[in-house]
DNA sequence: CGACACCTTGAAGAGGTTCAAGAAATGTGG
DNA sequence: CCACATTTCTTGAACCTCTTCAAGGTGTCG
């Protein structure tokens, strides 16, 4: 029941290099031969842009399971790429309301929320050991006016994170909860295959109830759905471990016709 | 009941100009002299940065009331800034379903979800006779190059847009049906006073069902809340037209406590 | 190994949906 | 400008999904 790591056909790399063994001093922070590059960063880019970009990663950090890369209210200062982990990202409201906003994974960034009143509005939290790239933004903005990849870049990946949101509210707004939790596997098993992983098999990182979070549903609820599916033959459930039987089945709960 | 434009306290210019009489071959295509400037550009350009950015706007579009201002697989080219009138947003799922992203008005910009994939990823529909600015978005990325405050701006204005739907998610993933519709009135009538309307009266421009698609909620449900509101001397519906009685009270129902 | 966090399952209950019918407003064409 | 068709809104009643509360089981970590 291992999650054993294959190599996807869109990435001539995986991630692998996460379990070389580095000593922080040494470790070169580049993105140039960082194998995660084609993830974070545009491609096509010519030697000397590629040189350039390498500027933009200051520094690394690790952030134990557990701990708090940035919080609500903290004066924001870069984007982070994730190099190896998984984090959660959470709004809270005024009432101690909490919302699980995302789960991010090795490839994504995370800060963007932070960039409009220079305040983050959300906390990232590690879900897994982790470690990321910071990117001071004041420098990726001065490089994005001279690599116009990079400009690009940026943009694309602020309107590919709301157009995931929309995503979101989709689901949050008129999905049942079979639906909501067959879209979420869905979609963490294909973020994980296009790393490498198993397009069957996945290992969760948060609990039921921060999937109930994310998904607008009550940890029983989530409990409950697994085990339905699980009955029904559409996936195995061990704990955290999860096997997927069948991809189909997932796929036509998720397009059911629904009554709007 | 006539909504009545007030001078809002922040605003030095107020909506007034969107009466003028006008013809669209004489009209002065320019953000420097457009009163809504303060909502859809940044602030504290010196005088020729002001003069660069009147080229961002290529021209003017009307749309009536009804029509599709961009749609979903639509090639993107450019941001649209709305001077007048009001929009809704949505996306469509595969089987079908129909989900209300936003509601978006005067000096909002949107189209934001074409940029990643270079296609529209949602609908942009007009509810009521609008006119937009057309920004072509290669020349918004040219001269934010060089305009330091215009590329600091689209980032904040993209940053912005990702901190209003993680609140979406929050209202659609832990709010009941009361909760969601104050806080959604609360969210209309403080845009709208920023726009120099009245704090307490608002003419919804969307019918039930929009807002139930919005907020995750059925029509009916939508309508009968608006009924207990009633009741309860917290607002007054009559069709459309709503005038707030008890701001208070709706923000003691937003932010009444949750059991998470 | 024991404490604690996490997960599962049952039963009862609440909130929202669905279906249905009618009323009010809006738009259209003669 | 009025009559009619259409859309939008309201309200009631039955139903269903998800939540709540509760208890016990499982796994994990120091």
């Amino acid at each position: 029941m291992k999650e054993t790591p294959v190599p996807a056909p869109n990435l001539k790399l995986i991630p692998s290099g996460t379990t070389e063994p580095f000593d922080p001093h040494s470790m070169k922070v580049a993105c140039s031969n960082c194998n995660l590059r084609e993830l974070c960063m545009p491609i096509g880019l010519s030697p000397e842009e590629l040189e350039r970009i390498d500027e933009v990663v200051a520094t690394r950090r690790k952030i134990k399971r557990g701990a708090i890369l940035f919080r609500n209210g903290e004066s924001f200062q870069s984007l982070f790429a994730i190099r190896t982990g998984f984090f959660k990202t959470c709004v809270t409201a005024e009432d101690g309301r909490d919302q699980v906003t995302g789960f991010q994974m090795a490839g994504e960034i995370i800060g963007l929320d932070g960039i409009v009143n220079d305040r983050h509005t959300c906390d990232a939290i590690a879900l897994e050991d982790a470690e990321v790239c910071v990117m001071p933004f004041d420098r990726i903005g001065e490089l994005s006016r001279e690599v116009n990849a990079l400009q690009h870049h940026v943009h694309r990946i602020m309107s590919r994170e709301i157009v995931r949101e929309h995503g979101v509210m989709l689901l949050l707004g008129s999905m049942r909860a079979e639906e909501r939790l067959a879209a979420f596997l869905l979609n963490l098993v294909q973020r994980l295959h296009a790393r490498g992983f198993s397009r069957s098999e996945l290992v969760l990182r948060m609990t039921r109830e921060e999937i109930g979070s994310y998904l607008g549903l009550k940890l029983e609820t989530v409990s409950r759905t697994f085990s339905k599916f699980s009955e029904d033959g559409i996936v195995e459930v061990r704990q955290r471990h999860v096997r997927i039987l069948d991809t189909e089945a997932l796929k036509s709960i998720v397009n059911r016709q629904a009554c709007n």
